[in-house]
DNA sequence: AATACTACCTGCGTGC
DNA sequence: TGCACGCAGGTAGTAT
């Protein structure tokens, strides 16, 4: 489910709720999300301390207490939910962390790809899933050298590349699709035949995408919730994922999508023409 | 090193 | 209604 605006999203929405709170007890639940070395720490190394911070990597987010770094990531369908009088656990709640003031944070996951994992005080890139992310879109400034060097041997196409965690961090299967439409990129486009022209669309898109996205709270189409329980907004401002055969918002032509590496891709033949570059400009 | 393919899950909408 | 089927926001592992 969540990329990098609705993992931001949860972050921001949780800050206010958990920061400073003491863990007094904690229920793991189902074995499939959470790891047994994981488990068998878990309530030795949360009980009796306190949440000092909620951070984001990618679509990664890493709860810090004293001595431990708490990773979660939300695969397709995972979320965080926080319950200010607690709550009974659903079928699909994995984890359950209880504040001394008898607030909770529920972690569920029905599809079950989502991950969590404990580490002790390390940093964050002793961690090993957040030390081979690529640039965090809003954690540094990408310039466009970086967007030129990451993308320089990738033939495959710039949609597919634009997902590699390894290059960018944060972007998943919607995003894609938004920023190429955004930027009039054609998904089909090897990544490294981007023109100089493109590449500045580009940046500007993800960034602005991003953005626009976290301003409104991420997107919700079929389960995303912040940590309140609330729906985001940006589904409203999709401008291809999920419209084929609509016209697109700019010239009317109909929507496409094709599969690329077996994921829906939806984008507007016209405006992301293959050849020439149409040379738009980002409204 | 880059790429292609597979496996891992449940839930929901659709068509019969 | 019930059932089979396809599809869904992601990543890791393996083979080439």
């Amino acid at each position: 489910m969540p990329e990098l605006p609705e993992v931001e999203t949860i972050r921001l929405t949780l800050l206010p709720l958990i920061i400073g709170k003491e863990i007094c007890e904690v229920g793991v639940l189902g074995r499939r999300v959470i790891e047994q070395t994981s488990r068998n720490r878990i309530r030795k190394l949360l009980f009796g301390n306190r949440i000092n911070a909620c951070l984001r990597r990618g679509k990664y987010l890493i709860l810090q207490g004293k001595d431990f770094s708490l990773l979660l990531h939300f695969g397709m369908s995972g979320g965080l939910t926080f319950f200010p009088q607690g709550s009974p656990p659903h079928k699909h709640t994995h984890l359950v962390v209880r504040f001394s003031d008898r607030s909770e944070l529920h972690y569920h996951d029905p599809r079950t790809f989502g991950r969590i994992k404990l580490y002790g005080s390390l940093s964050l890139q002793e961690i090993p899933e957040l030390s081979h992310l690529g640039w965090d879109p809003l954690e540094e400034e990408i310039s466009l050298s970086h967007l030129r060097q990451a993308f320089r041997r990738r033939k495959a196409c710039i949609k597919l590349a634009l997902l590699d965690q390894r290059l960018i961090a944060g972007i998943g299967n919607i995003y894609a699709s938004e920023i190429l439409f955004h930027a009039s990129i054609d998904p089909l486009k090897p990544a490294n035949q981007l023109s100089e022209k493109e590449l500045g669309r580009l940046h500007r898109a993800i960034h602005g995408v991003l953005r626009g996205a976290i301003r409104e709270g991420g997107t919700s189409i079929i389960s995303f919730r912040n940590a309140e329980g609330k729906r985001g907004g940006y589904q409203n401002l999709l401008q291809v994922y999920g419209r084929e055969e609509e016209a697109c918002p700019r010239c009317q032509a109909p929507i496409l999508n094709r599969p690329l590496g077996g994921r829906s891709t939806y984008y507007c033949p016209h405006c992301q023409k293959p050849n020439p570059d149409p040379g738009r400009t980002i409204s």
